[in-house]
DNA sequence: GTCTATAGTTCGATAGAC
DNA sequence: GTCTATCGAACTATAGAC
């Protein structure tokens, strides 16, 4: 019988996020269950429903997370300027960014839920909060900050599918051209 | 109590193929059921089972037909010379084909499920056929197709959201910008 | 070709102890 | 703050009749 850590309630969230937004980001909303959740974050079943209520709560604490950490990585990217233009800054601090597989899914599935109403409302807000930082903060036009976000959704797409770790020549070819010739960098991506 | 029809095993799967588009499309592959879909299809949970073996199967046939579908509409604007670039007829044959919500949602929903083994391996196919086609048969160059494969996945992600609703400026401004200047088009989109 | 009935699982949530 | 136990609902798949 392990000596299982008692933790402030803050900190056992923060780790009942992370361990939900790797479950979630593999098998979705639906196909998640609280329980692989919650092997996953090192305790109950119960416990994880108990700290969020339900989990579809759950789910869009872990989206409003992904999305904040979104918001952050890109504020810092502003923020830095090394003398790039600002839109390949954050390309290249969305590619560090989605490094985080788990991330990257559970914002997938977030945006593919739109017609349920909770879920559908965050993924609005959250879209609208990342399009108007690349607008109004970035700098970016519309049209250019439009085109940001079509380059980032093929970026989630090619990896969702783990197209960075796939054999055919057509898909190195695929790859390469939505990383803007990084390819490297998407490979070192941990097939987990 | 209902006559129920007695249709030839082709006619059926189709049927039963069209309405589980609609339901996995609405609540991902795991959110739903079979019984749902038999309820679409207008017939018993136990037959949509027992026509194609599994959920699972079912789905990949799901989003097999999505692929193609998406196949035929883009031979057919290749085929349709107007006079227009081809990445333009492209680009409206795509919009006028996710009108079908069901089949924009369950290639979304196939996308982001790259981590499962049958359902991910239907997904590389599928997006990588799409790529052939738009570069070999519609002879757009790498980063065309690539640009252009990267233009469809933000309509994706706007129509799953449906920010084509929205009331909210920014959200008018992204999605017009998202449908190349075309907004009447998305709006007509049916709200179902 | 299609149904009813149901077996066998699994899951989210609650109750209550420590 | 965290666990064990468990209820009740829901789901996929199978069996077997018509």
């Amino acid at each position: 019988m392990e000596t299982r850590q008692r933790l402030p309630a803050a900190e056992r969230r923060e780790s009942i996020l992370a361990a939900a937004t790797v479950v979630f980001g593999e098998r979705g909303y639906a196909g998640a269950t609280t329980d692989q959740i919650a092997i996953a974050a090192g305790i109950s079943q119960a416990y994880v429903v108990r700290t969020f209520g339900s989990k579809e709560t759950l789910f869009v604490e872990v989206a409003r997370r992904a999305v904040g950490r979104i918001e952050a990585a890109f504020r810092a990217a502003i923020a830095a300027d090394d003398g790039r233009p600002v839109a390949q800054r954050l390309g290249a601090a969305y590619i560090d960014l989605v490094a985080d597989r788990g991330i990257l899914l559970s914002l997938l599935h977030l945006f593919s839920l739109g017609s349920d109403t909770a879920i559908g409302r965050t993924g609005r807000e959250g879209f609208l909060t990342i399009y108007r930082l690349v607008r109004d903060e970035a700098g970016l036009a519309p049209d250019e900050a439009s085109h940001f976000l079509a380059e980032g959704m093929l970026i989630n797409t090619v990896l969702a599918l783990r197209l960075q770790d796939a054999d055919e020549p057509d898909a190195v070819e695929l790859v390469t051209h939505a990383c803007g010739g990084d390819l490297r960098k998407f490979r070192e991506l941990a097939a987990d």
